[in-house]
DNA sequence: CGTATTTATCATATAAACATGATAAACACA
DNA sequence: TGTGTTTATCATGTTTATATGATAAATACG
Protein backbone atom coordinates (compact mmCIF):
# COMPACT_ATOMS: atom_id res chain seq x y z
CA UNK A 1 0.00 0.00 0.00
CA UNK A 2 3.40 2.14 0.58
CA UNK A 3 6.40 1.67 -0.99
CA UNK A 4 9.10 0.75 1.24
CA UNK A 5 10.94 4.40 1.03
CA UNK A 6 7.67 5.67 2.27
CA UNK A 7 7.46 3.26 5.00
CA UNK A 8 10.68 3.74 5.78
CA UNK A 9 9.86 8.01 6.00
CA UNK A 10 7.10 7.49 8.59
CA UNK A 11 8.93 4.87 10.63
CA UNK A 12 11.97 7.39 11.02
CA UNK A 13 9.80 10.58 11.97
CA UNK A 14 7.37 8.57 14.15
CA UNK A 15 11.00 7.76 15.98
CA UNK A 16 12.43 11.62 15.82
CA UNK A 17 9.12 12.20 17.59
CA UNK A 18 9.78 10.37 20.08
CA UNK A 19 12.96 11.71 20.80
CA UNK A 20 11.58 15.34 20.33
CA UNK A 21 12.42 17.81 21.50
CA UNK A 22 15.71 16.35 22.54
CA UNK A 23 18.74 17.19 20.39
CA UNK A 24 19.68 15.73 17.00
CA UNK A 25 19.79 11.76 16.61
CA UNK A 26 22.56 10.77 14.27
CA UNK A 27 21.36 8.38 11.03
CA UNK A 28 23.13 5.25 12.63
CA UNK A 29 21.28 4.89 15.47
CA UNK A 30 17.91 5.46 13.61
CA UNK A 31 18.54 2.76 11.25
CA UNK A 32 19.55 0.44 14.06
CA UNK A 33 16.54 1.11 16.16
CA UNK A 34 14.71 0.76 12.44
CA UNK A 35 16.17 -1.86 11.04
CA UNK A 36 16.52 -0.10 8.13
CA UNK A 37 19.67 0.27 5.87
CA UNK A 38 21.38 2.97 7.13
CA UNK A 39 22.74 4.78 4.09
CA UNK A 40 19.67 4.39 2.11
CA UNK A 41 17.61 6.45 5.52
CA UNK A 42 20.48 8.49 5.08
CA UNK A 43 18.83 9.86 1.58
CA UNK A 44 15.04 9.71 2.73
CA UNK A 45 16.48 11.92 5.74
CA UNK A 46 17.83 14.31 3.60
CA UNK A 47 14.56 14.46 1.27
CA UNK A 48 12.69 14.84 4.25
CA UNK A 49 15.49 17.82 5.42
CA UNK A 50 14.48 20.00 1.99
CA UNK A 51 10.71 19.20 2.15
CA UNK A 52 11.29 21.28 5.92
CA UNK A 53 9.86 18.29 7.92
CA UNK A 54 13.44 17.75 9.45
CA UNK A 55 16.17 19.68 10.27
CA UNK A 56 20.24 18.36 10.23
CA UNK A 57 23.21 19.29 11.76
CA UNK A 58 26.67 17.89 10.88
CA UNK A 59 29.65 17.08 12.97
CA UNK A 60 29.89 15.62 16.46
CA UNK A 61 26.33 15.88 18.45
CA UNK A 62 25.35 16.20 14.90
CA UNK A 63 22.01 14.32 13.11
CA UNK A 64 18.83 14.92 12.46
CA UNK A 65 15.58 16.00 14.49
CA UNK A 66 12.26 17.27 13.29
CA UNK A 67 12.00 21.30 12.68
CA UNK A 68 8.59 21.77 14.41
CA UNK A 69 6.71 19.60 17.49
CA UNK A 70 5.36 16.12 16.13
CA UNK A 71 1.82 17.38 16.80
CA UNK A 72 2.68 19.95 13.93
CA UNK A 73 3.49 17.32 11.16
CA UNK A 74 1.16 15.41 9.25
CA UNK A 75 2.17 12.27 7.94
CA UNK A 76 0.78 12.92 4.25
CA UNK A 77 4.22 15.42 3.90
CA UNK A 78 5.99 12.52 4.68
CA UNK A 79 4.76 9.71 2.92
CA UNK A 80 3.59 12.36 -0.02
CA UNK A 81 6.99 12.71 -0.34
CA UNK A 82 7.84 9.41 -1.82
CA UNK A 83 4.38 8.04 -3.00
CA UNK A 84 3.05 11.49 -4.86
CA UNK A 85 0.12 9.59 -6.04
CA UNK A 86 -1.26 9.97 -2.40
CA UNK A 87 0.04 13.76 -2.13
CA UNK A 88 -1.57 14.79 -5.71
CA UNK A 89 -4.29 13.01 -7.31
CA UNK A 90 -2.34 12.15 -10.07
CA UNK A 91 -3.51 8.46 -12.05
CA UNK A 92 -6.38 8.33 -10.00
CA UNK A 93 -8.65 6.87 -12.48
CA UNK A 94 -8.89 3.05 -11.61
CA UNK A 95 -9.91 2.53 -15.17
CA UNK A 96 -7.03 3.95 -16.83
CA UNK A 97 -8.99 7.06 -18.23
CA UNK A 98 -7.45 10.40 -19.67
CA UNK A 99 -9.88 12.61 -17.57
CA UNK A 100 -11.88 11.43 -14.88
CA UNK A 101 -13.50 13.69 -12.84
CA UNK A 102 -16.80 14.42 -11.19
CA UNK A 103 -18.09 16.11 -14.27
CA UNK A 104 -17.11 13.41 -16.33
CA UNK A 105 -16.48 10.67 -14.31
CA UNK A 106 -15.53 6.67 -15.03
CA UNK A 107 -17.66 3.88 -14.06
CA UNK A 108 -15.86 3.33 -10.54
CA UNK A 109 -15.24 7.20 -10.32
CA UNK A 110 -17.16 7.87 -6.94
CA UNK A 111 -16.72 4.58 -5.35
CA UNK A 112 -13.15 4.34 -6.13
CA UNK A 113 -12.65 7.92 -4.81
CA UNK A 114 -14.32 7.46 -2.12
CA UNK A 115 -12.08 4.64 -1.24
CA UNK A 116 -8.97 6.52 -2.13
CA UNK A 117 -9.84 9.23 -0.23
CA UNK A 118 -10.22 7.71 3.10
CA UNK A 119 -6.22 6.50 2.71
CA UNK A 120 -5.42 10.08 1.80
CA UNK A 121 -7.86 11.45 4.09
CA UNK A 122 -5.83 9.40 7.18
CA UNK A 123 -2.53 10.62 6.19
CA UNK A 124 -3.72 13.78 5.81
CA UNK A 125 -5.63 13.81 9.59
CA UNK A 126 -2.95 12.16 10.98
CA UNK A 127 0.21 13.80 12.74
CA UNK A 128 3.51 12.28 13.91
CA UNK A 129 2.96 12.45 17.37
CA UNK A 130 -0.02 9.69 17.28
CA UNK A 131 1.99 6.32 16.79
CA UNK A 132 4.53 7.46 19.59
CA UNK A 133 4.71 5.03 22.39
CA UNK A 134 5.13 7.28 25.40
CA UNK A 135 7.82 6.01 27.89
CA UNK A 136 5.72 5.05 31.29
CA UNK A 137 6.81 7.96 33.90
CA UNK A 138 6.21 5.84 36.84
CA UNK A 139 7.27 2.04 37.27
CA UNK A 140 4.46 -0.78 36.37
CA UNK A 141 2.33 -1.12 38.86
CA UNK A 142 2.27 -4.73 40.73
CA UNK B 1 -2.10 2.22 -4.89
CA UNK B 2 -2.18 -0.82 -7.41
CA UNK B 3 0.78 -1.76 -9.18
CA UNK B 4 0.41 -1.03 -13.14
CA UNK B 5 0.23 -4.84 -13.67
CA UNK B 6 -2.87 -5.28 -11.34
CA UNK B 7 -4.68 -1.99 -12.62
CA UNK B 8 -4.28 -3.85 -16.62
CA UNK B 9 -5.90 -7.60 -14.92
CA UNK B 10 -8.79 -5.09 -13.35
CA UNK B 11 -9.15 -3.06 -16.59
CA UNK B 12 -9.26 -6.20 -18.90
CA UNK B 13 -11.52 -8.53 -16.59
CA UNK B 14 -14.05 -5.54 -16.91
CA UNK B 15 -13.95 -5.02 -20.46
CA UNK B 16 -14.40 -8.85 -20.81
CA UNK B 17 -17.12 -8.48 -18.12
CA UNK B 18 -18.87 -6.50 -21.22
CA UNK B 19 -18.34 -8.87 -24.09
CA UNK B 20 -19.68 -11.62 -21.85
CA UNK B 21 -21.21 -13.93 -22.60
CA UNK B 22 -20.40 -13.36 -26.09
CA UNK B 23 -17.72 -15.76 -27.16
CA UNK B 24 -13.77 -15.13 -26.63
CA UNK B 25 -11.98 -11.77 -27.59
CA UNK B 26 -8.44 -11.83 -28.86
CA UNK B 27 -5.68 -9.92 -26.53
CA UNK B 28 -4.68 -7.91 -29.18
CA UNK B 29 -8.19 -6.47 -29.48
CA UNK B 30 -8.32 -6.02 -25.54
CA UNK B 31 -5.07 -4.24 -25.71
CA UNK B 32 -5.85 -2.05 -28.43
CA UNK B 33 -9.63 -0.94 -26.20
CA UNK B 34 -7.72 -0.53 -23.08
CA UNK B 35 -4.32 0.69 -24.64
CA UNK B 36 -2.07 -1.19 -22.87
CA UNK B 37 0.95 -3.61 -24.32
CA UNK B 38 -0.40 -6.64 -26.05
CA UNK B 39 2.18 -8.96 -24.89
CA UNK B 40 2.48 -7.70 -21.45
CA UNK B 41 -1.63 -8.02 -21.16
CA UNK B 42 -1.23 -11.50 -22.43
CA UNK B 43 1.34 -12.72 -20.09
CA UNK B 44 -0.91 -10.63 -17.17
CA UNK B 45 -4.59 -12.64 -18.73
CA UNK B 46 -2.14 -16.09 -18.93
CA UNK B 47 -2.35 -15.56 -15.25
CA UNK B 48 -5.80 -14.78 -15.10
CA UNK B 49 -6.25 -18.50 -16.84
CA UNK B 50 -4.33 -20.18 -14.64
CA UNK B 51 -6.12 -18.75 -11.32
CA UNK B 52 -9.19 -19.88 -13.16
CA UNK B 53 -10.95 -16.25 -13.88
CA UNK B 54 -10.61 -16.33 -17.40
CA UNK B 55 -10.51 -19.17 -19.91
CA UNK B 56 -8.58 -19.30 -23.24
CA UNK B 57 -9.20 -20.77 -26.78
CA UNK B 58 -6.39 -20.96 -28.99
CA UNK B 59 -6.76 -20.47 -33.10
CA UNK B 60 -9.28 -18.74 -35.45
CA UNK B 61 -11.86 -17.83 -33.31
CA UNK B 62 -9.97 -17.61 -30.06
CA UNK B 63 -9.63 -15.23 -27.23
CA UNK B 64 -10.32 -14.59 -23.82
CA UNK B 65 -13.11 -14.94 -21.66
CA UNK B 66 -14.43 -14.92 -18.18
CA UNK B 67 -15.32 -18.38 -16.95
CA UNK B 68 -18.05 -17.20 -14.75
CA UNK B 69 -20.90 -14.54 -14.96
CA UNK B 70 -19.02 -11.29 -13.90
CA UNK B 71 -21.73 -10.83 -11.04
CA UNK B 72 -19.58 -14.27 -9.91
CA UNK B 73 -16.01 -12.73 -9.98
CA UNK B 74 -14.73 -10.65 -7.61
CA UNK B 75 -12.02 -7.51 -7.91
CA UNK B 76 -9.90 -9.30 -5.31
CA UNK B 77 -9.23 -12.57 -7.37
CA UNK B 78 -8.06 -9.89 -9.93
CA UNK B 79 -5.64 -7.41 -8.19
CA UNK B 80 -5.58 -9.72 -5.40
CA UNK B 81 -3.19 -12.09 -7.93
CA UNK B 82 -0.77 -9.35 -8.76
CA UNK B 83 -0.64 -7.49 -5.57
CA UNK B 84 -0.57 -9.93 -2.86
CA UNK B 85 -0.39 -7.88 -0.19
CA UNK B 86 -4.48 -7.00 -0.77
CA UNK B 87 -5.13 -10.65 -0.95
CA UNK B 88 -3.05 -12.25 2.36
CA UNK B 89 -2.50 -9.61 5.32
CA UNK B 90 1.47 -10.02 4.68
CA UNK B 91 3.60 -6.79 5.54
CA UNK B 92 0.48 -5.34 7.34
CA UNK B 93 2.12 -3.50 10.20
CA UNK B 94 2.91 0.04 9.24
CA UNK B 95 5.48 0.69 12.05
CA UNK B 96 7.10 -2.59 10.67
CA UNK B 97 6.99 -4.96 13.46
CA UNK B 98 7.31 -8.49 13.34
CA UNK B 99 4.55 -9.39 15.12
CA UNK B 100 1.37 -7.23 14.86
CA UNK B 101 -2.10 -8.06 15.47
CA UNK B 102 -4.90 -7.52 17.88
CA UNK B 103 -3.55 -9.38 20.54
CA UNK B 104 -0.07 -7.57 20.79
CA UNK B 105 -0.83 -4.36 18.15
CA UNK B 106 1.58 -1.60 17.19
CA UNK B 107 0.69 2.20 18.13
CA UNK B 108 -0.65 2.27 14.38
CA UNK B 109 -2.56 -0.92 14.41
CA UNK B 110 -5.79 -0.28 15.36
CA UNK B 111 -6.05 2.80 13.18
CA UNK B 112 -4.42 1.98 10.07
CA UNK B 113 -5.83 -1.44 10.25
CA UNK B 114 -9.30 -0.09 9.86
CA UNK B 115 -8.40 1.92 6.47
CA UNK B 116 -6.97 -0.93 4.89
CA UNK B 117 -9.24 -3.03 5.95
CA UNK B 118 -11.69 -0.83 3.88
CA UNK B 119 -9.41 -0.90 0.53
CA UNK B 120 -9.50 -4.67 1.27
CA UNK B 121 -13.14 -4.76 1.29
CA UNK B 122 -14.13 -2.58 -1.45
CA UNK B 123 -12.12 -5.39 -3.94
CA UNK B 124 -13.42 -8.28 -2.08
CA UNK B 125 -17.13 -7.09 -2.29
CA UNK B 126 -17.12 -5.70 -5.82
CA UNK B 127 -17.67 -7.64 -8.89
CA UNK B 128 -16.57 -7.09 -12.20
CA UNK B 129 -20.11 -6.31 -13.27
CA UNK B 130 -20.11 -3.23 -10.92
CA UNK B 131 -17.89 -1.06 -13.92
CA UNK B 132 -19.10 -2.58 -16.65
CA UNK B 133 -21.09 0.64 -18.59
CA UNK B 134 -23.82 -1.01 -20.39
CA UNK B 135 -25.10 -0.26 -23.58
CA UNK B 136 -27.87 2.34 -24.13
CA UNK B 137 -30.90 -0.33 -25.42
CA UNK B 138 -32.84 2.61 -26.92
CA UNK B 139 -31.60 6.00 -28.44
CA UNK B 140 -30.74 8.25 -26.09
CA UNK B 141 -34.26 10.54 -25.67
CA UNK B 142 -33.65 14.41 -27.41
C1' DC C 1 45.07 24.22 13.84
C1' DG C 2 44.35 19.29 13.66
C1' DT C 3 41.51 15.45 14.23
C1' DA C 4 37.45 12.85 14.96
C1' DT C 5 32.57 12.89 13.95
C1' DT C 6 28.81 13.60 11.37
C1' DT C 7 25.83 14.75 7.23
C1' DA C 8 26.02 15.71 1.90
C1' DT C 9 26.87 14.10 -2.43
C1' DC C 10 28.20 11.10 -6.05
C1' DA C 11 28.98 6.69 -8.20
C1' DT C 12 27.72 2.18 -8.55
C1' DA C 13 25.30 -2.30 -7.73
C1' DT C 14 21.17 -5.31 -7.25
C1' DA C 15 16.41 -6.62 -7.59
C1' DA C 16 11.89 -6.08 -9.17
C1' DA C 17 8.49 -4.16 -12.22
C1' DC C 18 7.41 -3.29 -16.72
C1' DA C 19 7.78 -4.29 -21.51
C1' DT C 20 9.23 -6.32 -26.14
C1' DG C 21 10.19 -9.89 -29.55
C1' DA C 22 10.66 -14.54 -31.34
C1' DT C 23 9.30 -19.19 -31.58
C1' DA C 24 6.30 -23.21 -30.34
C1' DA C 25 1.90 -25.37 -29.84
C1' DA C 26 -3.00 -25.68 -30.57
C1' DC C 27 -6.89 -25.00 -33.43
C1' DA C 28 -10.28 -23.94 -37.46
C1' DC C 29 -11.25 -24.50 -41.81
C1' DA C 30 -10.68 -24.98 -46.79
C1' DT D 1 -3.45 -32.27 -44.98
C1' DG D 2 -1.93 -27.72 -45.34
C1' DT D 3 -2.26 -22.89 -44.06
C1' DG D 4 -3.44 -19.02 -41.44
C1' DT D 5 -4.86 -17.53 -36.78
C1' DT D 6 -4.46 -17.46 -32.14
C1' DT D 7 -2.62 -18.35 -27.37
C1' DA D 8 1.65 -20.41 -24.69
C1' DT D 9 6.19 -20.09 -23.59
C1' DC D 10 10.82 -18.52 -23.51
C1' DA D 11 14.48 -15.15 -23.99
C1' DT D 12 15.73 -10.66 -23.60
C1' DG D 13 15.64 -5.61 -22.83
C1' DT D 14 14.40 -1.32 -20.21
C1' DT D 15 13.19 1.36 -16.31
C1' DT D 16 12.46 2.20 -11.55
C1' DA D 17 12.97 1.06 -6.71
C1' DT D 18 15.99 -0.40 -3.46
C1' DA D 19 20.52 -0.61 -1.54
C1' DT D 20 25.67 -0.13 -0.95
C1' DG D 21 30.16 2.18 -0.83
C1' DA D 22 33.41 5.94 -1.26
C1' DT D 23 34.59 10.63 -0.96
C1' DA D 24 33.64 15.59 0.17
C1' DA D 25 32.16 19.18 3.23
C1' DA D 26 30.90 20.94 7.66
C1' DT D 27 31.29 21.05 12.67
C1' DA D 28 32.98 20.46 17.63
C1' DC D 29 36.52 20.36 20.51
C1' DG D 30 41.14 19.51 22.37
Amino acid sequence: MLTQTAEYALRAVVHLAEEYPEGPTRVGDIADALGVPRNYLSKILHALVKADVCGSTRGPHGGFELVRPPTEIRLIDVVGLFDPYLAGGSGSCLLGRETCDDDDPCAAHERWGSVRQQVVTFFRETTADTFVKRRAIAAEPS
